[in-house]
RNA sequence: GCGCCCGUAGCUCAGCUGGAUAGAGCGCUGCCCUCCGAAGGCAGAGGUCAGGGGUUCGAAUCCCUUCGGGCGCGCCA
């Protein structure tokens, strides 16, 4: 395992005294450790670690925490990656680490390069990762981008601490906006046969990203569906446009770097050998989760159309729901939720016991249903976890972007994305939590600037190869490779507080990455990257002030060696977080 | 009316699932290039963490409540 977690080995030493002071009597046997945390301070003046276990384990032990934390400070001092032992506050355990525990993390970042702060969290077990599923009806849009960008960097998040991880997308091609699709194509398709058709319609789509659908159709069919009825040449054109929308989504999603390794059919479910809604329907009835009943209206404003009727309900209350919910329209036609839970039943079906949906925000009210739904299916045994993704507001020079989606005009995916492109679009993304809402601006993110995280980051990618670059002018024999520097290396050289500074930063991705995974937030590995960035471009700049700092000695080279391993050290980490993130670490940006 | 998300510096946002004196960027003030990339860095000013209660050694974080914003509340997906 390439973790090499410096906090979690302390946390380990800390369990350790924690076992010697039982044998000692000092604290009663099978207390719970649980709640004990190594962490960093924030005020650095407390040290580099802190832990709160005399305060957590005070109580149950019957000590005052500041004696229970001496007791173990006398043990602590005693450990050989430990240079000083201090209690503090209310009985906070301060640790100072010597330079040979962050140089060992230093080492393992470059040694083990991009698997640096892996570790196996998921221990082999799959998860699933639903995100984007856009209606195929256009092309995305950037609010789809959000979702995409985020369940991507997820999965990738998750797969590098150890979980199996099936990228998904649910294709909506079932419900009544498939035809208004098929419609709409049908006239782009009469336009391409050089027919006047007008203005579009209310109620259709007028982007002009049919005509081609209509083109094919054409050069297909000639004019072979002009004389059919609506009934014989619907079928037929859908599944056309979907095919080709499909595609156009696909495309979008390539543009990101985004491939789903399954795209699983809404209508599959329906009209494949079995209609599996019916069939998931029968099964939650015969379980008593399914019933013929009344819904009491909804407060406040009845809707127009409301009448009281016997319908078919799911008992989402009998999991922790507000009111059942309907699964058939008054037409007899399944509800979306119908089919929601029939596609989420074959997830389990394909041996998913680790469900994760990324929805936009707008489908906030659905998510105590779904998780019913997966609890009644799975016998409480499934988690569905559901991610929501936030607006995106898009912004030009701190002006919002004009859109109007009634006149088909809004402002596609790929629009911005070549524009600004892939890397900004994808980390601009990921500098937000997933649930705040995000402006995006779209003159900022092409700034070369602190203003602009993408930008600050790559940056001090591409300064740390700037150094190589120099150094093997400076030096014609250094080994050729990293591993040759590593072993050439006297690291113990490092011992500058700036330079302790920069390896502690490091020596802090690993346990990024686990916070990250356990919370589902990529985010946070945006904005540490963001702050090893930071450290690294202010150690770069006190070279200039203080020249004995640079990271090439003219006429040192095993001090020159050594830096060459931190700078290495930053650059495989920014690298390895940024590759977590789909973002591009370019060598040079001049 | 009910449910979900949110309210942190003038602005845009972090805050590591309960830790010590709440942090960045922008903007403002003042500095640092005989330069390994100044496309950068350093310092200063700026906060009743929306208000009020509670839980405990300890709360921006958890619970209750009020106010304020966003989203959703059979037959749209």
């Amino acid at each position: 395992m390439a973790a090499h977690n410096v906090f979690s080995v302390m946390l380990d030493r800390v369990r350790n005294a924690s076992d010697a002071l039982v044998a000692a009597g000092v604290l009663p046997a099978g207390i719970d450790l649980s709640r004990v945390t190594v962490e960093p301070p924030r005020d650095p003046t407390h040290g580099d670690m802190a832990t709160n276990v005399a305060m957590v384990l005070a109580k149950e032990a019957g000590k005052k925490p500041r004696v229970l934390a001496e007791a173990y400070a006398e043990r602590l001092r005693a450990d050989e990656l430990i240079a000083k032992v201090d209690v503090a506050g209310p009985g906070f355990i301060n640790l100072t680490l010597k330079p040979s525990a962050w140089l060992g993390a230093l080492r393992s970042a470059v040694q083990h390069g991009s698997d640096f702060g892996k570790n196996d969290l998921g221990r082999s077990a799959t998860v699933n990762v639903e995100y984007v599923s856009a209606n195929p009806t256009g092309p995305m849009h950037v609010g789809h981008g959000r979702g995409a960008v985020f369940g991507d960097a997820l999965a990738n998040l998750l797969e590098f601490a150890g979980f199996k991880v099936t990228r998904e997308y649910y294709v909506n091609d079932a419900g009544a906006q498939v035809d208004v699709l098929a419609r709409s194509a049908y006239l782009r398709y009469r336009e391409a046969l050089g027919e006047d058709i007008g203005a579009i319609p209310e109620g259709l789509y007028p982007g002009e990203y049919l005509r081609p659908v209509g083109s094919i159709l054409a050069t297909e069919f000639g004019d072979a569906l002009t004389k059919m009825r609506e009934d014989q040449w619907l079928p037929i054109v859908r599944d056309e446009a979907i095919k080709q929308m499909m595609a156009t989504v696909r495309d979008d999603l390539a543009s990101l770097n985004i491939a789903h390794e399954v795209f699983f059919s809404e209508r599959s479910l329906i009209y494949g050998n079995v209609d599996q809604v019916a069939a998931t329907i029968e099964w939650l009835r015969m379980r008593g989760h399914v019933y013929e009943g009344r819904l009491p209206p909804p407060r406040g404003a009845l809707p127009e159309d409301w009448e009281d009727r016997e319908q078919t309900l799911f008992r989402s209350t009998a999991f922790g729901d507000d009111v059942d919910r309907p699964l058939k329209k008054s037409d007899g036609s399944y509800t979306y939720f119908a089919s929601d839970i029939a596609y989420h039943r074959s997830k389990l079906e394909h041996g998913f016991h680790t469900l994760i949906d990324i929805w936009g925000a707008d489908h906030g009210g659905y998510i105590k249903r779904m998780q019913a739904a997966v609890a009644a299916l799975s016998d409480g045994k499934a988690e569905l976890d559901v991610k929501l993704v936030q607006l995106v507001k898009l912004l030009r020079g701190g002006e919002p972007v004009k859109m109007s989606k009634r006149a088909g005009e809004f402002v596609t995916l790929r629009e911005v994305v070549d524009e600004v492109g892939r890397d900004a679009v994808r980390f601009m993304m990921l500098f937000r939590k997933n649930d705040a809402p995000l402006d995006f601006d779209l003159a900022k993110v092409i700034e070369q600037s602190r203003d602009n995280p993408v930008f600050y980051v790559q940056y001090a990618h591409a300064r740390g190869h700037s150094v190589f670059r120099n150094a093997r002018e400076a030096f014609s024999d250094l080994p050729s490779d990293v591993k040759g520097w590593l072993e050439a290396a006297n690291t113990e050289l490092l011992s500058d507080p700036a330079e302790l500074a920069l390896m502690r930063q490091i020596a802090l991705y690993p346990r990024v990455i686990e916070g990250a995974a356990v919370a589902h937030e990529p985010h946070r590995i945006a904005f540490y990257l963001f702050d090893l960035a930071s450290e690294f471009h202010a150690l770069w700049t006190q070279g200039t002030a203080s020249p004995h700092l640079r990271f090439i000695i003219q006429n040192d080279r095993e001090l020159t060696l050594a830096r060459l391993v931190l700078v290495q050290g930053v650059v495989a980490v920014l690298a390895a977080g940024l590759a977590i993130l789909g973002v591009g670490a370019p060598d040079e940006m001049r």
